[in-house]
DNA sequence: ATGCCTCACTCGTCTGACAAGTTTGATCCC
DNA sequence: GGGATCAAACTTGTCAGACGAGTGAGGCAT
């Protein structure tokens, strides 16, 4: 272990250190959601000072390979999947583009909720239900519940009759529910049926005030699912 | 010059440092193959040590818009000049497009002000302010007035911190005030004096409710200016 | 057992210093 | 004058030590 850094490749200490921990980050050898080794520790290990250090790890941080939190550490992040997924999975990536992401759904879609509600057609509504449905019937994998999730959510951006709340959905895709990797098995996996049946409960507050042609009970009742499902994330 | 970092973002003084320096090579300020400042001139003018400058030019370095040279300096690269948000610039041509565009706003841009109130740096009230000055000072032609405006709500969204809202309201730029050619001579051009005032007053409202840091405050005034502007095309 | 609090650990920033590469300009020689 | 030479100034690269700020674990009192 701990082979010296090469000093002599003319590219700079700190390029050195990049190449290597990368090259660590996408051989596995430090898997998304783990901890980089302290800077510390990488002082000793290749015998550089902090300065170069802190200039690989934020370089690191610029390509979006760690995220880092004063007093904690840096953590691998997603490996960018190299099967070009897309270009939008990108987007989002660190614990704060989650956060920041669902205060961004709080404005979008509880105003599409109220929308929704206001103006409905019976046609619209009929597609909320079913993707309510199909939300809480316990018949998929994990999978197609984000799947599911999803659709619920744009059905009632749909009913609003805006295209612009139902482009702005679209152009998201399932991937605006999905979380990032470095500590989601905590959060999400973790969902015990307490947490499965109050999600539930939330998306039926939501249809229900569509239902009701009540526009303020619905944005009351989206604004609180996505804060609800903000502060499970923010606190794990 | 050289307004001070804004130390309280919460991101770090290198990642501010980035933000500002990115937005001068972006905005053209520094064309590709000039030369950064030195090291001890960002030093100087940002008021920050030399461990920040460095690891701000890293990332940059890290991002492919600089390359540096030893002895020499930082040298600007190629702009890729690319969006973050790939919502189309939907054209907006119709009158009921206009309407659905306004009721998009106030979703979008109410929960944003609410959030620049809870959340907002001096630094970002400071440019929520000076927008709001060149809005209400009489200087410039009707086609200024569209870009003021803009700006104003462009850095109401900047000030909440959330890039989500920044970006979109970006991507729709200038555009999204404009109004449709039809009736567009008879409802704005005869504005008398009375609308703009109004109008003016609008804009102070959630100026100083951002200021006073009343996040409801801050949404009902947006809320209540979209909702006004959207009443003033309804039924000329 | 619970809650609070101290303390060690980690990252963020500052300061000063020296090494290494580049540019500039004065100097010297022709 | 023109060209080569070289020293000094400037720029980036690296090192070392220090303190501040946020986090988390373990101990302590209740």
């Amino acid at each position: 272990m701990s082979v010296p850094l090469d000093r002599n490749t003319g590219r700079g200490l700190a390029y050195e250190l990049v190449e290597r921990l990368k090259a660590r980050i996408l051989a596995g050898e430090i898997r998304p959601g783990e901890k980089l080794p302290t800077e510390s520790s990488l002082i000793e290990e290749f015998g550089v000072s902090r300065t170069v250090v802190r200039e690989a790890v934020s370089q690191l941080q610029a390509a979006g390979l760690v995220e880092t939190f004063q007093g904690r550490g840096s953590f691998v992040l997603a490996v960018p999947a190299s099967t070009a997924f897309t270009v939008e999975a990108t987007q989002i990536r660190t614990h704060r583009d989650v956060l920041d992401m669902l205060d961004f759904r709080i404005g979008v879609e509880s105003e599409a909720a109220g929308l929704a509600a206001e103006r409905r057609t019976e046609l619209q509504l009929k597609a909320v239900e079913r993707a309510l449905v199909d939300l809480t019937s316990p018949g998929g994998q994990p999978g197609n519940a984000v799947e599911a999730d999803f659709r619920f959510h744009l059905k009632v951006a749909l009913a609003s009759g805006n295209r612009f709340y139902s482009d702005l959905l679209a152009s998201f895709g399932p991937m605006m529910i999905m979380l990032p990797r470095t500590r989601l098995e905590h959060t999400y996996t973790v969902s015990d049926a307490t947490h499965l049946t109050r999600v539930t409960l939330e998306h039926e507050n939501v249809y229900r005030a569509i239902a009701d042609r009540d526009g303020a009970a619905a944005r009351a009742a989206m604004r609180l699912h996505l804060a609800n499902s903000r502060a499970r994330l923010q606190a794990p």
